[in-house]
DNA sequence: ATCACAATACTTTTT
DNA sequence: GTATTGTGAT
């Protein structure tokens, strides 16, 4: 078989592009993943192009994964090229960034052991100096502190640099100049150091340039709209000279502005390689007509774009199904149902099933909906393991035993469980490491070793005990550890911690969260007893750089539940979008930003198109925010969708102007709210026409009528409107 | 130093 | 409604 079989023209000039800087723009569902794979496939097999000298950066690891085993299953046919895959470099900016930094820590001022800081980490380092500078934490947010010291450094800005350009920008160049500090003596790198210092490493050192441009003579990048400054520059010192750099993007789908991605770099691309061809595939393999042309009728409304038309000759297929629940529980009860209904009606498998959202909040009720009928789903990202409080404690052991220079995790575990080492110790303990010119973990594993005479009468008998304790436990580990990258069992040291610090006592109280979170600490176990071969340094590596969203199982029959951020670039038979609110799409955080606000549309226009048979978009009257619940308003792109491609409770796109009516005429009845009483009370029993039989769990009078709570037999827990639900009274 | 409970801020989006 | 921080009693 011809690996050039089956594309279109387009797909085909791309493929076999002779080499040199290639930009391919391409619509959603054109084949963008297909035109790289085969790309690559091409390069090895018919143009003889060493696979090792082949590097291509994906967005997440998943999708290197699957990159990887399309461009397998394409050199199935050429024997001789059966293992090329294992030699080619796949992977994330990050975790090729992260490899060689580890091959060139020599030239650079950390060593082999770094340790990656993730966020929180990150956000603790913040927060500690900020604490030391006497900086109120209420006036300045560490958040928007941390946030500026990322975003420069995604634009290669050093603290140096770092303009004091306002009172703000100069209390944060002071944190920068000393959180540099702080990763340095900690032997960290966070996440944005990655592309940093590589990109340091490829500028200060020629000859390692030079090797990495000869050894990476083929570059291919998918999501190029979405590189940022780092990413883009490293791209540059990467290719050098006359480069084979391969990008394939699509500026409509750009949607990590907030995280440094800037879509010019699509522009720029064009005019630092001005001869590079450009191909555009325009073609969509994914979608039915009606919905391309929901798509187009969303991002047809973005200023200053160029229109492109998205066509298909898979036909104009069902029509856009629209539904306003009253709640957000009723919404998640809808999700439910019309997957059942398309399941019954063999139009689809709940694995077929994607719901998307725009924040990971709105997961909850979703999930508990599933959980409430005994369905399965599957979550994609958002803290469901690597976030966990018992997984981070046990990986910020793993991390000091690693690099006791590691200051967060340090902190992070000396007192976790409970020793006797409170704040006073800590502090003590760190001064006199400073005064000593040691690091922290260094004064415990001498007082361990017994060579702690110099700090003799700095702690109290108690708190030196605690500590010296501590410290003997961490040098066992350690021996451990050595003697563990020997006979390599990564289970075995973590058996040897948990036990030594009591960790399932603390961790597991017997009710059915701590099971669960001794669950978590076990599956972490067996996860690293797999990594056993590799050694801890390459575990934890693989733990700071892989992501929830990279752990998509495909095992069960499910739908799947995720974010529109983590939909990118995936793509499900049927798609359910909820909360078409305003304030959730488009975010209440981006109204007053007219970028971010353009790129809120772009993120509904990626949801939409990762649909390819059907797609379902819901909203609810009334959404809970934080604690209380609220009316909420429809989305403002819902007017921009046309009427005729939509189906169900069309009228329900119409309401926002019936919501803005709603409200002055609720606001006549205003004076009336205190006036209303409560005609339910919890015990009753009532019926309702759709739900059937239930008991009245409590009821409120909210804004002009009265919201019941009533635990239906059949239907679950429902809170309803009296006025509207029309509930009958039951006399036992 | 530690625990229990209360008050408080807080939620975009993620490598 | 929840994660985090603050307070007061032991």
């Amino acid at each position: 078989m011809n690996l050039l079989d089956g594309l279109n023209p387009q797909q085909h000039q791309a493929v076999t592009a002779s080499p040199g800087p290639v930009l391919v723009l391409a619509g959603p569902g054109s084949g963008k993943t297909r035109v790289l794979t085969h790309r690559m496939a091409y390069q090895i097999s018919n143009q003889n192009i060493p696979p090792q000298n082949i590097l291509a950066v994906t967005f997440t690891n998943k999708a290197a994964r699957e990159m990887r085993s399309r461009v397998e299953v394409l050199l199935e046919g050429d024997p001789a090229q059966a293992s090329a895959t294992t030699q080619m470099t796949m992977g994330t900016f990050h975790s090729v960034a992260a490899r060689m930094i580890r091959r060139e820590a020599d030239v650079l001022p950390i060593t082999r052991e770094f340790v990656i800081f993730d966020d929180s980490d990150q956000l603790s380092v913040v927060k500690r100096i900020m604490k030391d500078l006497n900086i109120d934490p209420k006036q300045i947010p560490p958040r928007r502190v941390h946030s500026a010291i990322s975003t420069a450094k995604n634009e290669l800005i050093v603290s140096q640099e770092f303009p004091s350009s306002s009172y703000f920008n100069e209390i944060v160049k002071r944190v920068y100049e000393i959180y540099e500090r702080q990763l340095l003596v900690s032997n960290a790198l966070d996440f944005d150091d990655l592309l940093l210092f590589v990109v340091r490493l490829l500028r200060e050192h020629e000859a390692v340039r030079n090797t990495y441009r000869r050894y990476y003579q083929h570059i291919l990048v998918d999501e190029f709209q979405d590189t940022n400054t780092a990413q883009y520059v490293l791209l540059q010192l990467l290719t050098g000279e006359g480069p084979d750099i391969f990008v394939v993007g699509d500026p409509d789908q750009s949607i990590y502005r907030w995280r440094g991605a800037d879509y010019r770099n699509v522009l720029r691309f064009q005019e630092d390689y001005p001869k590079a061809q450009t191909i555009l595939l325009e073609k969509n393999y994914r979608s039915t007509q009606n919905i391309l042309n929901l798509a187009m009728a969303i991002i047809d409304k973005h200023p200053g774009r160029q229109r492109k038309k998205l066509f298909t000759d898979r036909g104009e297929g069902e029509l856009i199904h629209f539904h306003e629940a009253y709640d957000e529980a009723d919404e998640a009860n809808y999700v439910l149902e019309m997957i059942d209904r398309l399941n019954n009606e063999g139009q689809a498998e709940p694995n077929d099933c994607a719901v998307m959202y725009r924040t990971n909040a709105q997961s909850r009720v979703i999930e508990e909906a599933f959980l409430r009928t005994g369905r399965p789903y599957r979550l994609v990202g958002a803290q469901r393991f690597y976030g966990r409080r018992e997984v981070k404690d046990l990986i910020a052991y793993l991390r000091l035993i690693h690099n006791p220079e590691d200051q967060v995790s340090l902190l992070r575990v000396l007192n976790t469980p409970s020793r006797g080492i409170g704040d006073k110790t800590v502090a003590t303990l760190f001064s006199v490491a400073e005064n000593a010119g040691v690091s922290p973990a260094g004064v415990l594993l001498d007082q361990a070793a017994g060579s702690g005479m110099r700090y003799e009468g700095a702690f109290s008998k108690r708190a030196g005990a605690a500590l010296t304790e501590f410290g003997r436990m961490l040098k066992k580990w350690r021996e451990k550890a050595a003697e563990a990258a020997a006979e390599a069992d990564l289970g075995d040291l973590i058996d040897t911690i948990l036990s030594d610090v009591g960790y399932q006592t603390y961790i597991d109280d017997g009710t059915e969260e701590g099971q669960d979170r001794w669950e978590n600490v076990l599956e972490l176990h067996s996860l690293a007893q797999e990594f056993s071969d590799l050694g801890l340094n390459i575990f934890l590596e693989h733990v700071a750089l892989i992501s929830d969203q990279d752990t998509l199982t495909e095992s069960q029959n499910a739908p799947t539940l995720l974010t529109l951020h983590t939909a990118k670039g995936l793509e499900f038979p049927i798609v359910i979008i909820v909360g078409l609110d305003d304030g959730l799409i488009p975010h209440q955080r981006s109204f007053d930003d007219p970028e971010a606000m353009h790129e809120e549309r772009r993120l509904f226009y990626v949801g939409i198109t990762r649909a390819k048979d059907r797609l379902i978009l819901l909203r609810s009257f009334r959404r809970r925010s934080f604690g209380t619940s609220s009316v909420a308003e429809p989305s403002r792109y819902l007017e921009d969708i046309p009427l005729d491609l939509v189906e169900g409770d069309v009228t329900g796109i119409l309401t926002r102007e019936q919501t803005v009516f709603r409200k002055q005429t609720s606001w006549d009845w205003q004076p009336h709210a205190e006036e209303l009483v409560a005609q339910f009370g919890a015990g009753m029993r009532v019926k309702h026409a759709a739900f059937g039989e239930g008991i009245v769990m409590s009821s409120k009078i909210e804004q002009d009528d009265e919201e019941v709570t009533i635990e239906f037999e059949e239907h679950g827990v429902k809170i309803l409107v009296a006025s509207l639900a029309g509930l009958e009274t039951l006399d036992d």
